[in-house]
DNA sequence: GCCAACGTTGGC
DNA sequence: GCCAACGTTGGC
């Protein structure tokens, strides 16, 4: 049985158009060693995320991924020039992980912010808690389902 | 641009 | 180990 998570991205910086021009993708950047926990022993191959997109007009979910191949060592933390270069990591004892993401689906719409905290049946989602700044969260197979539907 | 909320860092 | 200072996230 698959997991479900939520993943943030500004889609100035990389967007869900982004991933259907691309298949697949790096989801590199992620800073934070909860949500680095939950990419690399949390998520397994086959596992569905939803594309949220942030910092966004709209902001709210745009589409769906899915968890392409195992954890690896994030390349950004070892390139000097990159904005998430970590001089503190090594490639011996990597501090940073990160997954490969296929494109699943675009949403013919954005099902938004408002819209998600609207819904009783979200009341729950760790994402929509008060004051989460979390990239990555995870999500039930009951939140997951009640955001699709909504974006239908 | 503001600011609430939270995470990280580093001095002690 | 505490905690103040600072940085970041992300909605508005």
């Amino acid at each position: 049985m698959p997991g479900y998570w939520l993943c943030k991205s500004e889609p100035d910086v990389y967007s869900i158009d982004d991933l259907r021009r691309d298949k697949v993708t790096g989801w590199e950047g992620v800073r934070n060693y909860q949500a680095r926990n939950f990419m690399r022993d949390g998520m397994q191959p086959g596992d569905r995320v939803l594309v949220y997109h942030s910092n966004a007009e709209p902001t709210g979910v745009a589409g769906i991924a899915e968890v392409a191949g195992a954890a690896k060592a994030d390349p950004t933390q070892f390139d000097p020039k990159s904005e998430y270069h970590d001089p503190k990591s090594t490639r011996e004892a990597p501090r940073w992980m990160m997954r490969e993401l296929r494109f699943v689906e675009r949403f013919a719409r954005v099902v938004t912010l408002e819209e998600l905290k609207a819904c009783k049946a979200l009341g729950a989602m760790a994402a929509l808690q008060k004051g989460n700044r979390l990239s990555v969260t995870p999500v039930t197979k009951a939140e997951f389902d009640a955001v699709v539907r909504m974006a239908k």
